[in-house]
DNA sequence: TCCTGATAAATTGTATACAATTTAATTGTA
DNA sequence: TACAATTAAATTGTATACAATTTATCAGGA
Protein backbone atom coordinates (compact mmCIF):
# COMPACT_ATOMS: atom_id res chain seq x y z
CA UNK A 1 0.00 0.00 0.00
CA UNK A 2 1.08 3.78 -0.46
CA UNK A 3 2.72 4.00 2.94
CA UNK A 4 4.58 0.91 2.70
CA UNK A 5 7.73 2.41 2.59
CA UNK A 6 7.14 4.02 5.59
CA UNK A 7 6.73 0.94 7.92
CA UNK A 8 8.94 0.82 10.41
CA UNK A 9 10.07 -2.81 9.56
CA UNK A 10 11.14 -1.45 6.08
CA UNK A 11 13.22 0.66 7.80
CA UNK A 12 17.21 -0.47 7.27
CA UNK A 13 18.27 2.74 9.65
CA UNK A 14 16.22 1.01 12.25
CA UNK A 15 18.15 -2.01 13.48
CA UNK A 16 20.89 -0.61 12.63
CA UNK A 17 20.33 1.94 14.85
CA UNK A 18 18.88 -0.27 17.33
CA UNK A 19 21.64 -2.94 17.43
CA UNK A 20 24.46 -0.18 17.99
CA UNK A 21 22.39 1.40 21.06
CA UNK A 22 22.55 -2.28 21.96
CA UNK A 23 26.20 -3.12 21.76
CA UNK A 24 27.13 -0.58 23.82
CA UNK A 25 25.05 -1.44 26.56
CA UNK A 26 26.65 -4.62 26.52
CA UNK A 27 30.11 -3.72 26.87
CA UNK A 28 29.25 -1.52 29.84
CA UNK A 29 28.84 -4.47 32.15
CA UNK A 30 32.78 -4.74 31.00
CA UNK A 31 33.95 -1.41 31.01
CA UNK A 32 32.19 0.03 33.89
CA UNK A 33 35.49 -2.28 36.32
CA UNK A 34 38.10 -0.66 34.33
CA UNK A 35 36.71 2.96 34.49
CA UNK A 36 35.74 3.53 30.84
CA UNK A 37 32.85 4.24 28.81
CA UNK A 38 32.18 2.87 25.10
CA UNK A 39 33.09 6.24 23.83
CA UNK A 40 36.46 6.59 25.76
CA UNK A 41 37.31 2.58 25.17
CA UNK A 42 37.50 3.06 21.12
CA UNK A 43 39.37 6.05 21.82
CA UNK A 44 41.78 4.34 23.83
CA UNK A 45 41.62 1.19 21.29
CA UNK A 46 43.29 3.55 18.70
CA UNK A 47 45.55 5.23 20.94
CA UNK A 48 46.65 1.49 22.15
CA UNK A 49 47.45 0.98 18.53
CA UNK A 50 49.13 4.68 16.92
CA UNK A 51 50.41 5.68 20.81
CA UNK A 52 50.51 9.25 19.76
CA UNK A 53 48.06 11.35 17.34
CA UNK A 54 46.00 14.31 16.70
CA UNK A 55 42.35 15.67 17.94
CA UNK A 56 41.90 15.71 14.32
CA UNK A 57 43.38 12.70 13.51
CA UNK A 58 41.54 10.62 16.34
CA UNK A 59 38.40 12.09 14.65
CA UNK A 60 38.92 10.82 11.81
CA UNK A 61 39.65 7.33 12.84
CA UNK A 62 36.55 7.29 14.59
CA UNK A 63 33.87 9.83 12.90
CA UNK A 64 34.05 11.94 15.86
CA UNK A 65 34.48 15.92 15.72
CA UNK A 66 36.48 18.29 18.26
CA UNK A 67 33.03 19.35 19.81
CA UNK A 68 32.32 15.59 21.32
CA UNK A 69 36.12 14.69 21.56
CA UNK A 70 37.39 18.02 23.63
CA UNK A 71 35.39 17.56 26.59
CA UNK A 72 35.75 13.61 26.03
CA UNK A 73 39.80 14.04 26.68
CA UNK A 74 39.48 17.01 29.03
CA UNK A 75 38.35 14.23 31.45
CA UNK A 76 40.19 11.40 30.18
CA UNK A 77 43.07 13.68 30.88
CA UNK A 78 41.56 14.57 34.48
CA UNK A 79 41.05 10.49 34.81
CA UNK A 80 45.18 10.15 33.96
CA UNK A 81 45.02 8.29 30.91
CA UNK A 82 46.14 10.64 28.50
CA UNK A 83 48.00 13.99 27.93
CA UNK A 84 47.14 16.72 26.21
CA UNK A 85 50.07 18.78 24.41
CA UNK A 86 49.98 21.33 21.82
CA UNK A 87 52.01 20.31 18.69
CA UNK A 88 55.05 22.52 18.85
CA UNK A 89 55.84 22.13 14.98
CA UNK A 90 51.84 23.69 14.46
CA UNK A 91 50.13 25.30 17.68
CA UNK A 92 46.89 24.71 16.05
CA UNK A 93 47.05 21.57 16.88
CA UNK A 94 46.65 19.10 20.24
CA UNK A 95 48.97 16.15 20.41
CA UNK A 96 46.85 13.24 22.25
CA UNK A 97 49.27 10.12 23.99
CA UNK A 98 48.90 7.75 26.74
CA UNK A 99 50.11 8.08 30.45
CA UNK A 100 51.60 5.24 31.88
CA UNK A 101 48.38 4.31 33.36
CA UNK A 102 46.59 4.24 30.01
CA UNK A 103 48.75 1.77 28.55
CA UNK A 104 48.84 -0.09 31.84
CA UNK A 105 44.79 -0.52 31.09
CA UNK A 106 45.65 -1.98 27.66
CA UNK A 107 46.38 -5.67 30.09
CA UNK A 108 43.21 -4.95 31.59
CA UNK A 109 41.06 -4.44 28.48
CA UNK A 110 41.92 -7.21 26.59
CA UNK A 111 39.50 -9.72 27.72
CA UNK A 112 36.34 -7.89 26.77
CA UNK A 113 36.37 -8.66 22.92
CA UNK A 114 36.14 -12.24 23.34
CA UNK A 115 34.17 -11.68 26.35
CA UNK A 116 31.89 -9.93 24.10
CA UNK A 117 31.72 -12.11 21.10
CA UNK A 118 30.09 -14.56 23.89
CA UNK A 119 27.25 -12.06 24.15
CA UNK A 120 26.76 -12.23 20.41
CA UNK A 121 24.80 -14.76 18.54
CA UNK A 122 26.30 -14.64 15.21
CA UNK A 123 28.55 -17.41 13.77
CA UNK A 124 31.61 -16.03 12.66
CA UNK A 125 30.92 -16.35 8.97
CA UNK A 126 27.78 -14.20 9.73
CA UNK A 127 30.27 -11.56 11.88
CA UNK A 128 32.09 -11.39 8.73
CA UNK A 129 29.46 -10.85 6.20
CA UNK A 130 28.29 -7.91 8.61
CA UNK A 131 31.56 -6.37 8.77
CA UNK A 132 31.69 -6.17 5.11
CA UNK A 133 28.94 -4.89 4.68
CA UNK A 134 28.69 -2.31 7.39
CA UNK A 135 32.06 -1.31 5.95
CA UNK A 136 31.19 -1.01 2.27
CA UNK A 137 28.34 1.39 3.71
CA UNK A 138 30.73 3.50 5.64
CA UNK A 139 33.43 3.40 2.93
CA UNK A 140 31.32 5.59 0.57
CA UNK A 141 29.73 8.10 3.21
CA UNK B 1 50.36 -10.65 18.19
CA UNK B 2 48.96 -10.58 21.69
CA UNK B 3 46.94 -7.12 21.49
CA UNK B 4 45.38 -7.99 17.81
CA UNK B 5 41.96 -8.52 19.57
CA UNK B 6 41.80 -4.49 20.44
CA UNK B 7 42.92 -3.44 17.22
CA UNK B 8 40.02 -1.28 15.93
CA UNK B 9 40.23 -2.76 12.92
CA UNK B 10 39.17 -6.04 14.25
CA UNK B 11 35.72 -4.68 16.57
CA UNK B 12 32.70 -5.30 14.86
CA UNK B 13 31.10 -2.73 17.56
CA UNK B 14 32.76 -0.01 15.61
CA UNK B 15 32.03 0.03 12.13
CA UNK B 16 28.25 -0.76 13.50
CA UNK B 17 28.40 2.43 15.71
CA UNK B 18 29.97 4.75 13.16
CA UNK B 19 27.33 3.49 9.97
CA UNK B 20 24.62 3.97 12.70
CA UNK B 21 25.20 7.57 13.16
CA UNK B 22 26.69 8.15 9.73
CA UNK B 23 22.91 7.09 8.78
CA UNK B 24 21.22 9.53 11.35
CA UNK B 25 23.53 12.14 9.26
CA UNK B 26 22.64 11.16 5.92
CA UNK B 27 18.43 11.60 7.22
CA UNK B 28 19.25 15.71 8.73
CA UNK B 29 18.60 16.78 4.87
CA UNK B 30 15.37 15.55 4.66
CA UNK B 31 14.13 15.68 7.82
CA UNK B 32 15.08 19.74 8.36
CA UNK B 33 12.43 20.38 5.97
CA UNK B 34 9.64 18.82 7.68
CA UNK B 35 10.61 19.65 11.23
CA UNK B 36 11.88 16.74 12.55
CA UNK B 37 14.40 14.77 14.25
CA UNK B 38 15.95 11.01 13.52
CA UNK B 39 14.26 10.15 16.42
CA UNK B 40 11.21 11.89 16.27
CA UNK B 41 10.97 10.50 12.48
CA UNK B 42 11.06 6.64 14.08
CA UNK B 43 8.32 7.77 16.64
CA UNK B 44 6.29 8.88 13.76
CA UNK B 45 6.60 6.09 11.85
CA UNK B 46 5.13 3.90 14.56
CA UNK B 47 2.62 6.17 15.11
CA UNK B 48 1.42 6.31 11.61
CA UNK B 49 1.27 2.60 11.57
CA UNK B 50 -0.17 2.45 15.26
CA UNK B 51 -2.14 5.86 15.74
CA UNK B 52 -2.31 5.37 19.75
CA UNK B 53 -0.29 3.52 22.19
CA UNK B 54 1.44 3.76 25.43
CA UNK B 55 4.43 5.47 26.29
CA UNK B 56 5.55 1.94 27.16
CA UNK B 57 4.82 0.60 24.35
CA UNK B 58 6.36 3.18 22.14
CA UNK B 59 9.71 2.54 24.58
CA UNK B 60 9.59 -1.37 23.21
CA UNK B 61 9.06 -1.15 19.76
CA UNK B 62 11.48 1.70 20.03
CA UNK B 63 14.35 0.18 21.88
CA UNK B 64 14.08 3.40 24.31
CA UNK B 65 12.91 4.19 27.61
CA UNK B 66 10.86 6.83 29.43
CA UNK B 67 14.21 8.86 30.04
CA UNK B 68 14.39 9.68 26.32
CA UNK B 69 11.09 9.56 25.25
CA UNK B 70 9.24 11.77 28.02
CA UNK B 71 10.97 14.75 27.21
CA UNK B 72 11.45 13.93 23.18
CA UNK B 73 6.85 13.42 23.25
CA UNK B 74 6.77 16.77 25.37
CA UNK B 75 8.32 18.70 22.58
CA UNK B 76 6.22 16.58 19.98
CA UNK B 77 3.02 18.01 21.44
CA UNK B 78 4.71 21.44 21.85
CA UNK B 79 4.85 21.48 17.97
CA UNK B 80 1.59 19.86 17.40
CA UNK B 81 2.38 16.54 16.39
CA UNK B 82 0.98 14.67 18.75
CA UNK B 83 -1.31 14.02 22.35
CA UNK B 84 -0.04 13.13 25.54
CA UNK B 85 -3.77 11.71 27.25
CA UNK B 86 -3.33 10.03 30.77
CA UNK B 87 -5.13 6.40 30.37
CA UNK B 88 -8.28 6.73 32.37
CA UNK B 89 -8.39 2.79 32.50
CA UNK B 90 -4.58 3.17 34.10
CA UNK B 91 -3.89 5.82 35.18
CA UNK B 92 -0.26 5.19 35.53
CA UNK B 93 0.00 4.94 31.60
CA UNK B 94 0.45 8.15 29.00
CA UNK B 95 -0.82 7.10 25.73
CA UNK B 96 0.34 8.94 22.73
CA UNK B 97 -1.67 9.49 19.51
CA UNK B 98 -1.69 11.39 16.38
CA UNK B 99 -2.84 15.35 15.78
CA UNK B 100 -3.87 15.90 12.36
CA UNK B 101 -1.35 17.83 11.54
CA UNK B 102 0.88 14.55 12.47
CA UNK B 103 -1.14 12.19 10.14
CA UNK B 104 -0.77 14.82 7.63
CA UNK B 105 3.09 14.61 7.42
CA UNK B 106 3.26 10.94 6.39
CA UNK B 107 2.52 12.96 3.15
CA UNK B 108 5.53 14.82 3.16
CA UNK B 109 7.35 12.29 4.50
CA UNK B 110 6.37 9.27 2.16
CA UNK B 111 9.47 10.63 -0.43
CA UNK B 112 12.38 10.08 2.37
CA UNK B 113 12.78 6.46 2.43
CA UNK B 114 12.88 5.93 -1.67
CA UNK B 115 15.47 9.73 -1.19
CA UNK B 116 17.65 7.53 1.38
CA UNK B 117 18.32 3.84 -0.45
CA UNK B 118 19.70 6.54 -3.28
CA UNK B 119 22.25 7.43 -0.75
CA UNK B 120 23.22 4.26 0.31
CA UNK B 121 25.77 2.09 -1.69
CA UNK B 122 24.24 -1.27 -1.00
CA UNK B 123 21.97 -3.57 -3.40
CA UNK B 124 19.05 -4.57 -2.85
CA UNK B 125 20.41 -8.18 -2.29
CA UNK B 126 23.25 -6.56 0.02
CA UNK B 127 20.93 -4.51 2.39
CA UNK B 128 18.33 -7.19 2.58
CA UNK B 129 20.96 -9.66 4.44
CA UNK B 130 22.61 -6.85 6.61
CA UNK B 131 18.67 -6.29 7.52
CA UNK B 132 18.69 -10.15 8.74
CA UNK B 133 22.02 -9.81 10.64
CA UNK B 134 21.21 -6.88 12.18
CA UNK B 135 17.58 -7.91 13.62
CA UNK B 136 19.52 -11.22 14.27
CA UNK B 137 21.80 -9.68 16.72
CA UNK B 138 18.87 -8.01 17.99
CA UNK B 139 16.69 -10.83 18.25
CA UNK B 140 18.77 -12.10 21.23
CA UNK B 141 19.83 -9.11 23.47
C1' DT C 1 -9.99 -3.19 53.40
C1' DC C 2 -5.12 -2.48 54.13
C1' DC C 3 -0.69 -3.21 52.81
C1' DT C 4 3.12 -4.83 50.01
C1' DG C 5 5.06 -5.41 45.70
C1' DA C 6 4.89 -4.26 40.96
C1' DT C 7 4.38 -1.09 37.21
C1' DA C 8 4.46 3.34 34.16
C1' DA C 9 6.08 7.94 33.71
C1' DA C 10 8.68 11.42 35.10
C1' DT C 11 12.83 13.29 37.03
C1' DT C 12 17.81 13.73 37.92
C1' DG C 13 22.40 13.26 36.67
C1' DT C 14 25.95 12.00 33.45
C1' DA C 15 27.75 11.18 28.85
C1' DT C 16 27.57 11.53 24.07
C1' DA C 17 26.87 13.72 19.37
C1' DC C 18 26.93 17.33 16.12
C1' DA C 19 25.89 21.92 13.80
C1' DA C 20 27.42 26.43 13.96
C1' DT C 21 30.40 29.76 15.62
C1' DT C 22 34.66 31.55 17.61
C1' DT C 23 39.59 31.79 18.44
C1' DA C 24 44.22 31.18 17.33
C1' DA C 25 47.59 29.76 14.17
C1' DT C 26 49.18 28.75 9.52
C1' DT C 27 49.44 29.00 4.51
C1' DG C 28 49.30 30.81 -0.01
C1' DT C 29 49.65 34.70 -2.71
C1' DA C 30 49.76 39.34 -4.61
C1' DT D 1 55.76 41.24 3.73
C1' DA D 2 50.75 42.14 4.37
C1' DC D 3 46.56 39.74 4.20
C1' DA D 4 42.83 36.82 2.83
C1' DA D 5 41.62 32.10 3.06
C1' DT D 6 42.21 27.94 5.46
C1' DT D 7 42.71 24.99 9.26
C1' DA D 8 42.45 22.85 14.19
C1' DA D 9 40.44 23.16 18.64
C1' DA D 10 37.40 24.93 21.55
C1' DT D 11 32.92 26.76 22.63
C1' DT D 12 27.87 27.20 22.46
C1' DG D 13 23.47 25.41 21.91
C1' DT D 14 20.36 21.65 21.05
C1' DA D 15 19.06 16.82 21.05
C1' DT D 16 19.62 12.25 22.34
C1' DA D 17 20.45 8.15 25.50
C1' DC D 18 20.27 5.68 29.70
C1' DA D 19 21.03 4.45 34.75
C1' DA D 20 19.01 5.33 38.99
C1' DT D 21 15.60 7.32 41.64
C1' DT D 22 11.04 9.22 42.59
C1' DT D 23 6.08 9.61 42.23
C1' DA D 24 1.64 7.98 41.35
C1' DT D 25 -1.18 4.18 40.47
C1' DC D 26 -2.57 -0.53 40.33
C1' DA D 27 -2.92 -5.50 41.68
C1' DG D 28 -2.86 -9.32 44.74
C1' DG D 29 -3.14 -11.35 49.11
C1' DA D 30 -3.71 -11.44 54.37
Amino acid sequence: MKYDVLKLENQLCFPLYAAAKEIVKRYKPYLDPIGLTYTQYIVMLVLWEKNALTVKELGSCLYLDSGTLTPLLKKMEADGLIIRKRDHEDERSVIISLTEQGVALRDKAIEIPTKLSGCIALSGEEAGTLYVLLNKLLGQM
